[in-house]
RNA sequence: GGAGACGUGGCUGAGCGGUCGAAAGCGCCUCACUGCUAACGAGGUAAGCCUUAACCGGCUUCAUGGGUUCGAAUCCCAUCGUCUCCGCCA
């Protein structure tokens, strides 16, 4: 059973009231510090208060089991009785605090690094790295959506038919193409010792909570007639994994792949990106995830190691692309700090985002109860990061636009060649 | 879908109204022992909260939430979860 902690210590918070305040201000997230301090001196006066009268009653306990002479027995639970009522006040109201305690410490934004640029949403998020060459074309080039149409790889009206707005096949090609990614990616990530897996992608609710993306952000998960939740990306289902567990030190750090279609239902997106492969309900990605010691110098060295790994494998593929670190309004509640990889996409003349790497330090283990055993045998929360390895389709917007031909035909790069089994994609 | 069993510490597992934060074993730590290691021996070892400079101390926790009781791991109810058997099934 998974007993879900808080994603911040209540005594953390109490002391560093001012860093929260700016943690959320830097978020743009209305979070009322203060009523939480009020409701916290009340929990803790209402615990005092009870714990009182318990020890009380703890008391008199071993006495009237010791109790030999009857009637002072009696007379002995005749007192208890009086206490007992007066516990009883103090419990009703501080369940009632508690209550409203917990909703608002689930709300407690985590404090992003210095390192993140302050800004209101992904507009101002701030250029970090830009590689290769924006390509340029002697000849009218295409959308993915005409160069895929085209060569059959994929289907977007009976996709629409079939599933509705956001709906596709992948055929042919289309479909190959995406397992010779998904076999090159396994490798790649695997001679970087992630352990591969396939997790469930029908969840329990309480998975959601522990990595973040609820209690907000319920409109954008499809859910199940029994009350589970499928998976937006493996990322739920692989921190769920170890919920609950205490760690061997020296397995950590624990780097997983995670492979698993992704669910989303973009409920606030509506006029966004309604054509092609770009925005859609249901896709596949590896995902990268990785549990390490609580260690703020080592969260900071594998995030960059993991923004580094997928940064490699789009090089290796050969897209330009550029890495921008996410303003302090486009980061979530837990995150500590992001960077999106983001592809060039020639017709559209812009860079899109093909995946993002972010750390939590400890506010998805703290609740998801994944501990382990320091050094010196003290329990404590890891540290969590993850990032996107790579997402098909949208992987193959970029790709095929840039590798385009003018005869409409595409190149397959370099590296996709041999889990692809040929070079290029033309008409027969 | 039908029937039943069960949920206790890092793990296995006993306890079924007060002497239980909980036997025993495993694991882990310390000491002793031994060419070295292993085995054996002695001792220690749950977590969280409050208070404290620290020691001490107090409280909570035996899935969760209610109830009965002066008192609940233990009795009652509900919920959640797990397992087994039957049925169905890729």
């Amino acid at each position: 059973m998974i007993h879900y902690s808080y994603m911040l210590d209540i005594k953390f918070i109490r002391e560093n009231k001012d860093l929260i305040n700016q943690a959320a201000k830097k978020k743009r997230i209305d979070f009322r510090i203060d009523e939480l301090v009020i409701l916290d001196d009340k929990r803790r006066k209402l615990m005092t208060l009870a714990e009182e009268k318990r020890a009380l009653q703890n008391a008199a306990n071993d006495k009237i089991a010791k109790a030999e002479d009857a009637e002072k027995r009696m007379g002995m639970i005749e007192e208890m009785k009086v206490v007992k009522i007066e516990l009883e006040k103090y419990e009703t109201e501080l369940k009632e605090v508690m209550k409203n305690w917990q909703n608002m410490m689930l709300l407690v934004p985590n404090i992003p690094d210095m390192s993140v640029p302050d800004g209101k949403d992904d507009s101002e998020n701030q250029e970090i790295k830009t590689w290769g060459e924006k390509t340029k074309f002697d000849f009218e080039s295409k959308d993915h959506i005409d160069l895929m149409t085209n060569l059959n790889m994929v289907d977007l009206e009976r996709g629409a038919k079939v599933h509705g707005f956001r709906g596709y096949f992948l055929t042919g090609d289309g479909a190959r193409l995406c397992f010779a990614i998904w076999n090159f990616a396994l490798d790649f990530f695997s001679a970087k010792d992630f352990i591969p897996i396939i997790p469930p992608t029908i969840v329990r609710r309480i998975n959601l909570f522990g990595t973040g993306y609820l209690p907000q952000g319920e409109e954008d998960l499809y859910k199940t007639q029994d009350g589970d939740y499928l998976i937006g990306t493996s990322e739920v289902s692989l921190m769920g994994l170890h919920a609950d567990e205490v760690l061997q030190n020296d397995s950590l750090p624990k780097r997983y792949l995670g492979f698993s279609p992704c669910y989303r239902r973009e409920a606030g997106a509506h006029g966004k990106d309604v054509r092609g492969l770009i925005r859609v309900n249901e896709f596949y990605k590896l995902e990268q995830v990785i549990l390490c010691e609580a260690n703020h110098e080592l969260s900071v060295k594998l995030h960059e190691e993991i923004n580094r790994n997928i940064e490699e494998f789009i090089e290796i593929l050969g897209i330009p692309y550029r890495t921008v670190a996410n303003c302090g309004g486009d980061l979530g509640l837990g995150q500590v700090k992001k960077y999106d990889v983001e592809l060039w996409v020639p017709k559209e003349e812009k860079y899109r985002e093909i995946g993002s790497a972010s750390y939590f330090h400890d506010f998805q283990t703290r609740r998801l109860n994944i501990r382990y055993r320091d050094e010196s045998g003290v329990l404590r929360y890891a540290h969590s990061l993850n990032s996107t390895a790579i997402p098909t389709p949208r992987i193959l917007v970029s790709m095929v636009e840039n590798f385009q031909n003018s005869d409409g035909s595409i190149t397959i790069p370099k590296a996709l060649v041999k889990y692809f089994g040929k070079d290029i994609i033309k008409k027969p």
